[in-house]
DNA sequence: GCACAACGCTAAATCGGTTTAACAAAACGG
DNA sequence: CCGTTTTGTTAAACCGATTTAGCGTTGTGC
């Protein structure tokens, strides 16, 4: 890892001072110095493998040409990697490089993590969470024009880019009333405290039942555990229950619930789309487009979000004029084939 | 994010030179420094929050303290994700930064990659790849002190990590011989070229039917596109040979082509795992953990390749002494519910 | 009282670049 | 031919720390 050749190694061998090398190689030399010299010099960089220590360059310039993206787990978990990929390509678009760290959520390791990412003078800091999260306390050492990314202070003041939970759940019920359905039902996921992103769908699927006119009926709101087993409970609770009252169509908090949901229409003999109509949030791929028939869902935005981010604090793309500075960021509906016309006549129980 | 503080405040406050703050504050004072004048500084600069400026200090010192990590994809996909978790988590242990760099496998950008970390004078260079990968050609910049991630050079020379993807399938198939199974179909992945893990998850295979006695049938080593679809087309195939021909047990490449399996299954009208037993591989959070039953099946030490590298690389464990450098990570077999004895009947035709 | 050692501390060099101010030589104007 | 610009280049300061060599003062031994 040694740095062989410096620049008064180029200075010496093109024959010229180590300014001279530094003005030209910079493009600082414009019109001061002829091409004759120039020349030269960009011929001896190249010949000796000329490249420039970037902590000297560094520490007089004062830019690193580094970021940091501090995270609670998205590193780590599958779920939200896309948010990392599109940090990483935009860094690298730039021409900077990224610092990672992991905190896990812990407060004293997120304070540490930006007081290391600080003393090694990076450009600047973005603060990402795995899921939709408003913040109630962040890291007190945090710099000013820090952004954040799939979470947002609770009090305001940074960038901030958060995804429209409640318009993709007003895109997905929208698209089970537009199919016919009358009687919809939302499979919540069961956490204390509900996570942001729970309240914000469910206020999406209660506006679109409002706006198509379906009073809603409580005992189509259920919640279970976040993963399939939980979500096959809760969507039998509904299956459950007697026809008239028995929902044609699932809108789920997420793909694992609704994983849960379409083992829990097996069990009761329906089929998806015929019988069921299903809609999830999220679209993992090892889950949406793995199961059968393909889950339609709505996609969470994370590549986008992260670009959003970075480039904002770049200064690539203009921080929000928003009074407390946060960008929902549009969750597309993602058509598969689970959601069909509600059946017109009692479901059959064709052969699972 | 600009430096207020620096050593020379520091040495105002306290009265003393720069020399003898730098000397206190990294403990070279030893006995030079009678501790009324150390006390003295370490008041003073906590005082004032001095946190000294790394990029001065390692252009000094010649070390960052940082370590690069270029990879074709990981970062990108959900799906070795806990690599870099590992990575970050010994980095961070050892009071190191990670860089993360993703290419996107594309040569050009990794040797860009890589020089951009050189030049940043990072102590060490993790190359890692998503999946088991033997590597014929490597950035030719490459430091020669870097370490190779679930991928190894096919021309050695360099400390490796990969999954043990043969002891992996030996687990999995004995578990299924030692239930009783006879009759077990390998279902592989279907790409040209066959991945290195193919192949040796092969090996495993044909070794464990050797040593029990069973004969291979051609017929039950099937290929599949590597996803549900392509499983459940490729697991049809062997549900649907003749009731003496046809299989007890899948030992399926990965839990993707698993999920497919369990479809066929379900298709077939048998049951997991009293009518058919299913082993997978990789051992994927949003799959086998979710199916229903559990999915037996070998995990991917990824965190714990993901570690030996960087403390391989840090130096804080020992280097392979093997001829090619390359360690074997073993990778455990993960029981849940998808074994079984094979049945003793014909299966029965039961509600699926 | 003097040589010498120990103590406590610091001036200055250094890392490898960038940047500014200025100098020498050539060109120009009158 | 002399004063002034312009041109081409560089010496030196600087970024903010670490590290080495050494200086002044006090203490010790004889």
């Amino acid at each position: 890892m040694t740095q062989r050749v410096g620049i008064k190694d180029v200075a010496r061998v093109a024959g010229v001072s180590a300014a001279t090398v530094s003005l030209v190689l910079n493009d600082r030399a414009a019109d001061r110095i002829p091409p004759s010299t120039q020349e030269r010099v960009r011929l001896a960089a190249q010949e000796i493998g000329y490249a420039p220590n970037r902590l000297a360059r560094s520490l007089r310039t004062r830019r690193t040409h580094t970021i940091g993206l501090v995270s609670d787990r998205i590193a780590t978990t599958p779920y939200a990697v896309r948010m990392v990929e599109a940090a990483q390509d935009v860094a690298r678009e730039r021409g900077y490089l990224l610092f990672l760290v992991n905190t896990g959520g812990d407060p004293a390791l997120e304070r540490d993590a930006v007081a290391a990412l600080l003393d090694q003078q990076v450009d600047g800091l973005v603060y990402a969470c795995m899921w939709h999260r408003v913040l109630d306390d962040l890291p007190e050492n945090l710099p000013a024009d820090a952004v954040f990314l799939d979470a947002r202070p609770a009090t305001g003041g940074f960038p901030a880019v958060v995804p429209d939970d409640r318009g993709g759940a007003v895109a997905a019920v929208q698209e089970l009333v537009d199919a016919g359905h009358r009687r919809i039902a939302f499979i919540d996921i069961d956490e204390e405290p509900p996570p942001v992103a729970s309240g914000l769908r469910r206020e999406g699927y209660l506006e679109v039942l409002r706006r198509a006119g379906i009073e809603p009926d409580p005992a189509l709101h259920v919640r279970g555990v976040s993963d399939a087993a939980g979500g096959m409970a809760a969507a039998s609770r509904v299956l459950d229950l007697p026809a008239e009252r028995r929902p044609t169509a699932l809108f789920c908090f997420n793909d694992r619930i609704a994983m849960g949901a379409y083992a829990a229409a097996r069990h009761h003999g329906l089929e998806i789309p015929t019988d069921l109509s299903v809609v999830g949030y999220d679209d993992q791929q090892l889950i949406a487009a793995e199961l059968d028939p393909g889950l339609t869902t709505v996609r969470l935005p994370h590549y986008e979000m992260g670009r959003w981010a970075v480039e904002v604090l770049l200064g690539a793309r203009e921080r929000p004029t928003d009074e407390d500075g946060v960008v929902l960021m549009p969750c597309p509906l993602v058509r598969r084939d689970s959601v069909a016309p509600p059946p017109t006549r009692e479901p059959g129980r064709r052969r699972g």
